[in-house]
DNA sequence: TTGAAAGCGCTAACAT
DNA sequence: ATGTTAGCGCTTTCAA
């Protein structure tokens, strides 16, 4: 399993590396025989060389790759983002995915694997308060839906707070007061301005956040898990509407929902950001926010190439729109529980 | 955006790089004085000194990281793949995802590209046949899903033709006869098991593929396109029932049958591989056989910390099983238009 | 206990 | 047209 090196294709052929390395990088016009050429061609065809890349960017301080960091792909959102980044770069620099051990999110020990390598540029998507508290760039570096970001980099962001709005209003013009809000243990700016923007929007549309629950994690099983312990209390409360942090947490949701058999939207309405490919195909169809990852994935590529050129193109913030579908309708004309004002908890 | 080196650590403290070096590896003991130990310490986080990862792979011979390849991370399954990978090699390894450019599948020049970094292994999951007949070998590497694989690399696979088998008796089982097939179009063996597999299981249960369409990939938009230029040719023929080869295209075509009114199950079944977590909340719930990618990737990372110690561990094939859910039901006792016996085409 | 020096595989001046 | 040489940032003998 040794690796070939291009001394290995010099001695085979018999002249110096200095001219495979010619040959190997297309500089051969006028620089090398007709005849060495071919010999060099020939024998790294025979030997199977291949140069070896980390060799390579150390000897030109110029690295070949970028890498994204991300909290879980298992979330097709970031599967998208990725997929703009790759798009957007192909060609230019090769694409590498990382992501936290344990199917935990990122840390900065992530991060700082990751800027180990030598390469091009950095994408960090959804970085938690922690990464950015600690994080020091050492290579061009653009941020994904990371809001708040105080840090002096490129940012491509997602319109969060219009995001809830818009989810609210839809709520509070289809008579929904009481609802439930599925929140994320995830100390970062975009669950900050979901939930905020919510709560602003709902209060001045005259409904109201009257419960919170916290799941671990973004995943089916969470949110399945944490609606299936909240219920109970929701109901009792008259909750008529659950809006999920995540597309994610709102499958679980509608999932553990029908398991109990409590009637989706009847009985209750579901909500959620995302609006993931899958979403529309759930039963019900999922209402939710949709954000446009490989898009925002295919911007974080240009901006990080922009930046990797020197220039600074500032931050960039994607509109989103609403999905509503069967999964949302209007309340319950008597809130089975309802027996107090929105707001009076 | 300077990167700080070990030269700069030693300059600033006045002394060598070796010894910086010593101290970064913790090889410390006893060869370097507490007091040079703690000046070194205390430059490295003034500066912030991080060792170059490249640099230090070249110097050791010993590689930090191995690459996934696969084909398209938007399929959540290999999304499951990577985590499992992630998983199992955690603290040993740093893990790369690699995918093909353009979200089309990745070809030989992506596995060269992910070579020519100095990596410890390899892991490709899904290889298609051109990956395999071109693929060199240039470190450990193992192979996933690869059931016909002639290369002598381990592998752990899929018990691909007993999923088909699940599928086609559980179909038959129903009373099912004439059977459409949603093919992709790639050349790789586990589609090829697929479908063989289920034709073969079929005949022997008195039941017969009597179509055929290919997508161009395994999207649920792609699997929509197809059902809607099929159906009628299909329902014409009498078709009771469609395999799709993935969940993804089953998605597309349960999607598509909704917006254009066939109802399923009771006109028309629709069964897949794969049983992607989303698969079961889908309206109806997607019968579909399990694989798990978590486990397949957690064995595979196993297998490839074996094979870079040196001990090829051979093959391992995981078994599946089938979700028989909503999306199957009895034939219809009177096919609309079977006027044919099956097989007769 | 520390440093000098060689070398990992490659590129890029600079010689010849 | 080709080879020699000096590094890229790091590790690792080997001397001092």
């Amino acid at each position: 399993m040794k690796r070939v090196t291009s001394r290995d294709v010099a001695e085979y052929v018999g002249c110096s590396v200095a001219s495979v390395s010619l040959v190997v990088n297309g500089q051969h016009e006028g620089r090398i025989s007709e005849q060495l050429h071919a010999r060099i061609l020939a024998a790294i065809d025979v030997l199977d060389y291949r140069p070896n890349q980390s060799a390579r960017s150390l000897a030109t301080r110029t690295p070949s790759n970028v890498v994204l960091v991300c909290p879980d792909v298992r979330n097709p959102f970031f599967g998208d983002v990725f997929h703009g980044i790759v798009e957007s770069l192909s060609g230019k620099y090769g694409v590498d995915l990382r992501v936290g051990p344990g199917g935990a999110d990122y840390d900065s020990d992530t991060v700082r694997e990751a800027q180990a390598g030598n390469i091009a540029g950095l994408v960090l998507a959804n970085p938690s308060h922690e990464v950015l508290a600690t994080f020091q760039a050492t290579c061009p570096t653009v941020l994904i839906d990371s809001p708040d970001a105080t840090v002096s980099l490129d940012r491509v962001d997602i319109d969060i707070r219009d995001a809830s709005r818009q989810i609210a209003e839809h709520l509070t013009s289809l008579g929904h007061r009481w609802i439930a809000y599925l929140d994320v243990r995830r100390s970062k700016d975009t669950f900050v301005q979901r939930r905020e923007g919510l709560e602003g929007s709902l209060r001045a549309n005259g409904g109201n956040i009257v419960a919170t629950a916290f799941a671990d994690e973004l995943s089916v099983a969470e949110g399945s898990k944490v609606f299936l312990s909240s219920w109970q209390e929701w109901d009792a409360v008259g909750v008529t509407a659950i809006v999920c942090a995540d597309d994610m947490l709102a499958f679980g949701v509608v999932g553990a929902a029908h398991s109990i058999g409590v009637p989706i939207p009847d009985r209750l309405s579901i909500a959620s950001y995302n609006d993931i490919p899958f979403a529309q195909l759930l039963d019900p169809p999922l209402t939710s926010v949709t954000f446009d990852g490989q898009e925002l994935g295919r911007l974080a590529g240009q901006k990080l190439l922009a930046a990797i050129q020197g220039d600074r193109s500032g931050n960039l913030t994607m509109q989103t729109h609403l999905q509503a579908r069967a999964s949302t309708a209007p309340a319950p004309p008597t809130p089975p529980a309802a027996t107090r004002t929105p707001g009076s908890r």
